[in-house]
DNA sequence: GTTATGACCGGTT
DNA sequence: CAACCGGCCATAA
């Protein structure tokens, strides 16, 4: 069994994990979206930064998030093929590289993703601590 | 402490 | 459209 330890992880990072995880099969969110519904707006490339470092590590549909331009963005030469590919067997359109947002963009309601993230520590800004 | 690094973003050119 | 720029933020070293 696969289990899934993000407890010794930032609370940052548990909380961008266990959204991910949330994504519905089909839907996607974005870099900026994931870190506003997390509540930490402005840690869009810290999502990244956290994809990059684990994803494997726990099981993510790391291939449900993309930029906010609509566009897969790992590299031609690294993962770029294997996202598409993901994407597609799950009924998402990707078209020269691109998703249209518009149909295919995940938007659960506020007590949704409270309920998601229900017990999960909270992310506090540097600034503030 | 400081510096470097990202699967980023928004506005501008 | 695309390319560039400056700003953004939490980590790793």
């Amino acid at each position: 069994m696969t289990t899934k330890k993000i407890d010794n992880l930032s609370p940052l990072a548990q909380r961008t994990i266990t959204l991910i995880n949330s994504i519905p099969k089909g839907k996607v969110l974005t870099y900026s979206e994931v870190a506003r519904l997390i509540g930490a707006s402005g840690c869009a490339r810290h999502v990244s930064y956290i994809l990059s470092s684990s994803s494997s590590k726990h099981d993510l549909p790391w291939h449900r998030v993309i930029n906010s331009q609509g566009k897969i963005s790992l590299p031609l030469d690294s993962g770029y093929f294997t996202q598409e590919k993901k994407l597609l067997n799950e009924e998402i359109i990707v078209k020269n590289g691109r998703i249209r947002l518009e149909h295919f963009l995940w938007k659960p309601s506020s007590k949704e993703v409270k309920k998601i993230l229900s017990g999960l520590p909270l992310h506090i800004p540097l600034k503030a601590r």
